[in-house]
DNA sequence: CTGTTAGCGCTTTCAT
DNA sequence: ATGAAAGCGCTAACAG
């Protein structure tokens, strides 16, 4: 069943079907008998003739690390939340920060029209370095969460994480006058801000600061534990992810120290993490849900040709629990 | 760019550079010809036209509840990890369960031509009550992982949940001859297996069953808390999900009862949560990535038209931990 | 306002 | 083996 069929049964021309289904100004008599058709058969032009002509397939692209992390996640409910009422399909790609993965992807997605893409995670920085990358991305509509692209049409949608660790580490200034400890995750330029918010704050407090790094999220018992030996004498650790609190908690606990007592614990993404712990985790909010939706009703924007902000900053705050 | 493009400029006709592109027979001479010129405009041809022409997308989609449940993530991954590298671009839908958003997105996607789906979870079952969306899907493949969709070209990849918890129930039996609760999540046919598995288990050990019962998953803490209260010597909790294990772990930990030893604490899945309590947590492993690789290159098989199993069934095992 | 017609980029007969 | 031409389903410019 196509617009030929449909015009046929309609006595129209398929231009006046397309024009229908295009909600175009037609006759009301026309109208309505290509509309009895249409619903008749409950027809649906197809998005392939359509696409081919428009060069566009309703369709936006959602790149991440690693869905399974549920920061990445929730960002791709978000966005196909607003996206999918709107029609449009959500193609999720797992780079796993490989840069020949990313590139296949963006071929693949660019090889179908894709309206859009949301790149999220300032980890896709480094196709900065891949001019041809970019340069084939063209005017294609690009969305980064935490990151900048520099394409033609590129939008970022920002949370101060510096800010939010920063303010972080104040507040667990106010609460401790002892040793606090950082453990850093990864090496993104994301993960490099919150350090520094860490060291800035410590510093303006004349402290000394303790940096501890790991590659693997998994991983934050090794650093907490090599945290209690070289200063059993801890007060507070602040990581910088929630998954890295909740092992470091853990860990502690098994060490024999009170959580938010003998030593305050915060994480950062105020994930669902924070509340899988027996002491629920006090962590910084950097508003996912908020960020994901800027980034699908920009990245509509964007696509429609409307005013955009090419950039937005928010403001992470701080949820209080338990751990600190 | 297109074929035309490269056609002209490697002097040959478009079909010449269509078989090119399709790995046909071509002379040598000319296949060296177009091959220089593709490779210098690095030309990769349009899905869209193609697309159009053979009605086929190369794309497939996954239809979750919700992509934040690690299960369905985890599913997702695997499925993208499997079918992108072999070109397939992988949607995801998030139905939340809703008949009118699963039917909106299944229209969407047969509007594209999708070359599969792959169903997660005996949720969509209750789509076999919707004969006119079946009629629709037509013998576009479909495989559905624990669940059955009566459609032309359907496989089903089952885990036998049944059989999960029943030998999760044996083992815990073998463990304590106190009282044994079980917390069913949910009403889906999985999960009310999962609960049959437990009640045999109880019931071949002229034992008697407790079973409590929520419908949000986070909600793990309401039943642990009545249990507690109808039955202060409990000695066992068997959970349909590692989550509400999760929590009602910390639950009975609050209540001062240790894990693994005054009370046995088992889930379900064996999922990234089983190792985020201070306890570790005993849960049946059913399986995800194996299964979701076997939906990925089912789907795969069925859409090249090769043979393909229509039917798998897994068996489950279990994961012991501390926590039981 | 309506219909005719020419694409959109590719695959695929069907002659040559 | 190769190329001309038709066709996939739709949109849009253009003529009426």
């Amino acid at each position: 069943m196509n617009i030929y069929d449909i015009a046929k049964e309609a006595g129209v021309s398929i231009s006046t079907v397309s024009k229908y289904l295009n909600n175009k100004n037609i006759k009301p008599e026309l109208r309505e008998r290509v509309e009895a058709v249409v619903k008749k058969y409950n027809f649906k032009p197809s998005a392939l003739g359509r696409g081919l002509a428009i060069k566009s397939m309703k369709t936006i692209a959602v790149l991440v690390l690693d869905i399974r992390d549920p920061y990445y996640s929730d960002t791709a409910f978000e966005i196909d939340r607003v996206l999918s009422p709107k029609g449009y399909r959500v193609i999720i790609c797992n780079t796993l920060g490989s840069a020949k993965s990313s590139t296949t992807y963006i071929d693949s997605l660019l090889n179908i029209n894709v309206d859009g893409m949301v790149f999220v995670g300032s980890v896709f920085n480094f196709l900065n370095d891949y001019p041809d990358v970019l340069k084939k991305i063209g005017d294609t509509p690009v969305v980064c969460s935490n990151g900048k692209l520099n394409v033609k049409r590129c939008s970022e949608v920002y949370v101060d994480d510096f800010k939010g660790v920063y303010d972080m580490t104040k507040y667990v200034l106010s609460k401790t006058s002892g040793k606090i400890a950082y453990i850093k995750y990864f090496n993104t330029q994301s993960a490099n801000r919150k350090t520094n918010g860490y060291l800035k704050a410590i510093e303006e407090d004349n402290k000394t600061p303790y940096v501890y790094c790991i590659d693997n999220i998994n991983d934050g018992a090794i650093p907490t534990e090599a945290i209690i030996k070289d200063h059993a004498d801890i007060k507070a650790i602040i990581c910088g992810e929630d998954l890295v609190a909740l092992s470091a908690i853990n860990r502690l606990i098994k060490a024999g120290y009170k959580i938010g007592e003998d030593v305050l614990v915060t994480g950062y993404n105020a994930s669902k993490y924070c509340d899988l712990s027996s002491v629920h985790i006090t962590s910084v909010d950097n508003k996912v849900q908020e960020i994901s939706n800027i980034c699908a009703v920009t990245l509509e924007q964007m696509i429609d040709n409307k005013d955009y902000s090419t950039k937005v900053v928010l403001e992470p705050s701080i949820s209080i629990k338990e751990s600190a």
